[in-house]
DNA sequence: GCCAACGTTGGC
DNA sequence: GCCAACGTTGGC
């Protein structure tokens, strides 16, 4: 399985609303950067992704799963982007923020840390298990 | 609120 | 195909 993360900022869509949207979860849409629109491509359903609240708290506060593959993003009318779906897996017991990430040495490749405008991003198994660590995330 | 980084657009 | 201008993202 590959490890991801994705971003939102929690004034147009929280973590409370990924959960509130239940089992059926929801479409990842609007992303319009073409390094962003390849990650999302290579997703995989049953693939795990990081859930980071951008701007307001700056912290990972949960677990996504992918549940439908990529697809055409309706939102896009150029129809050059696509989207995936996504459900609510878990919480972060612990919330992780970008402080703590930097301060991890295990982490000073990630993507998060070192292109801080990719809202889609690969996350490696290392960094995914430092950052389950520090959110007290039992998997 | 400011500004650095970076992507996109459009003139040439 | 280059590059200046502009817009957006997102940390601080």
């Amino acid at each position: 399985m590959a490890y991801w993360l994705v971003k939102s900022e929690p004034a147009s869509w929280s973590w409370a609303m990924m959960v509130e949207a239940g089992a059926a979860g929801t479409a990842w849409t609007g992303v319009r950067n073409h390094v962003a629109k390849k990650h999302l491509a290579a997703m995989l359903v049953g693939d795990h992704a990081f859930f980071y609240h951008s701007n307001e708290g700056k912290e990972i506060v949960g677990i996504v799963e992918v549940i439908a593959p990529y697809a055409a993003d309706p939102t896009d009318e150029s129809g050059r982007f696509g989207k995936v779906d996504v459900r609510a897996l878990h919480a972060v017991p612990r919330p992780v923020t970008l402080a703590d990430i930097r301060d991890e040495p295990g982490c000073a490749e990630m993507v998060l840390v070192n292109n801080s405008r990719m809202s889609v991003q690969p996350v490696r198994s290392q960094e995914w298990a430092i950052v389950c660590r520090l959110g007290k995330l039992i998997i």
